[in-house]
DNA sequence: GCTTAAACCGACCCGCCGGTCGGTTCCATT
DNA sequence: AATGGAACCGACCGGCGGGTCGGTTTAAGC
């Protein structure tokens, strides 16, 4: 069975090196060959594992980009402390790439979404998908932020999760490619700016 | 001299439309038969008027989408009121389509800055320079409200000028193709909440 | 060690689209 | 009416890149 772990061991490198360009170059702009020239891979080898480039993405968008966005921006929303916090930590974590050169992604589903939106709608959905996810878990955190007394009363939580969302994205247009500590930094303080003008001034101890 | 004239009008036509559909599909998912073939016109035409593809759209660039975003979102800045009430106006105003179907200005800047990120840098430059812009006379219009008492003294007004734009620009992915008039308000109002947050408590009568 | 199928190779195909170019039409000027 | 140049036409070119396909290598099973 060493032939099955080969398959996975391609496949895993290829969905790699895919997110790893596509995420650089765009979609559109990155060509097969680019791909597989780094993997020393050829065009047979990537059409054996694949239907087809957009098949790919699928597969890249499921397996790795799924899987990152809701670890670092969904499962942490699953606690019962106070929700703005917890918001703000996991958004920070969220911008801060690890290792240096790891990508940030959150970031890339701006890029993909704008890109897709206008050429492929099934991907797109797709990818707006994720954002739905994260913006359910949103709005329920927040929810229940209210009861437990922790957000004003009069706010509105599924306004207040786009907006948290859409700042968010829109980070991603500014900081472009230069990754701008500052900026980033910035983002975080105003963002707890916002976070305080909806907390409950009186807080249920 | 009706040949200057019926130069300049060509002209217009291929701007306005140019604008219309690489709005509509983005610039490298259009070509220009699509145009040429609305407008009843031929690659001999295009090519008497513009260099290139390139060279047409930085000519729609600067004659229509800067001179747009800037009667939109920096002139209005020019006053000496309070200043969350009139960037608060001016983003609204530029977000409400003054006809049905007429396009909104801004959130064409976050589909072409994304476009063009990856594929030209030149092109990519002119666009974050609107931008610029628009951030700088926020920036500047900030500090001035703090002079004059509207905004609290601890507010940082370079991150709160990018936070602002970052909040905008994120919009357009959430909406998308949709136009929700429902999150568009929700916005506005997330916005406010966030004014609320910077304006200075004890205004200077 | 032979068979068989999976994994992989890479030359080739072909549609798309930006750009070219030799020509035609229109119109201001004389 | 003749001229010349601007405006415009549209068939054609050529590179690019996704996808194909016949062939080769590898290794599991017997």
């Amino acid at each position: 069975m060493d032939k099955n772990l080969k398959k996975r061991e391609t496949m895993h490198r290829l969905c790699a090196k895919g997110l790893e360009v596509f995420h650089e170059k765009g979609y559109y702009n990155t060509n097969l060959d680019d791909i597989l020239k780094d993997l020393s891979l050829s065009k047979g080898a990537f059409y054996h594992h694949f239907k087809s480039k957009e098949d790919y993405f699928i597969a890249i968008v499921q397996n790795l980009v799924q899987q990152k966005v809701y670890a670092l921006l969904v499962e942490p929303l699953n606690t019962h402390e106070n929700p703005l916090p917890v918001i703000l930590d996991s958004i920070e974590k969220a911008l801060e790439p690890g290792r240096p050169n790891e990508i940030a992604y959150g970031f890339m589903l701006n890029d993909f979404i704008t890109e897709f939106s206008k050429r492929n709608e099934e991907i797109a959905t797709y990818l707006r998908d994720i954002l739905k996810v994260w913006e359910v878990n949103l709005v329920s955190i927040l929810k229940r932020g209210k009861v437990d007394g922790y957000i004003a009363r009069h706010v509105d939580c599924e306004g207040a999760a786009s907006y948290i969302i859409a700042s968010y994205l829109g980070m991603r247009t500014l900081l472009a490619e230069s990754t701008n500590r500052q900026l980033k930094y910035n983002y975080v303080q105003q963002l707890k700016l916002y976070f305080n003008a909806i907390e409950e001034r009186q807080v249920v101890a």
